[in-house]
DNA sequence: CAGGTGACTCTTT
DNA sequence: GAAAGAGCCACCT
């Protein structure tokens, strides 16, 4: 999963529930927010890029702690991702299309 | 084996 | 569209 999730390009953004359905987990949103919540500095993982899917085309992050979701925030524009006042991100403009990064890695 | 949990999300109002 | 509620899945007690 982790390497799933080092395949998102700088300046795109996923979801929880996108990168567990690459790691074969369908409706898996929570195994991969769990995922990420154990996850160590020394993993390299580009965990701002993950997000919650707020509706069909709006990602929200969902980070709880106000000073980790600010911090997520900075990370994400500093890479170019447009974040709203309301903590969400356009999934049109900013959200991954796994196509990008040739999902043919993956074997189910 | 039963029950609880959560950086989630899908469906129904 | 937004707001609730009910699911869901891997793990841990």
């Amino acid at each position: 999963m982790y390497e799933i999730i080092r395949k998102v390009p700088r300046g795109r953004v996923a979801t929880y529930a996108q990168i567990a359905a690459l790691a074969g987990v369908t409706r898996g949103g929570r195994v991969a927010a769990a995922a990420l919540k154990v996850s160590q500095k020394s993993d390299r993982l580009p965990w701002q890029r993950i997000v919650g899917r707020a509706s069909e085309v709006r990602g929200r992050i969902a980070i709880y702690d106000p000073a980790g979701a600010a911090h997520q925030r900075q990370l994400l524009e500093r890479e170019g991702v447009e974040v709203t006042d309301a903590w969400t991100i356009d999934l049109r403009r900013y959200g991954w299309l796994p196509t990008d990064a040739g999902s043919d890695r993956f074997k189910p």
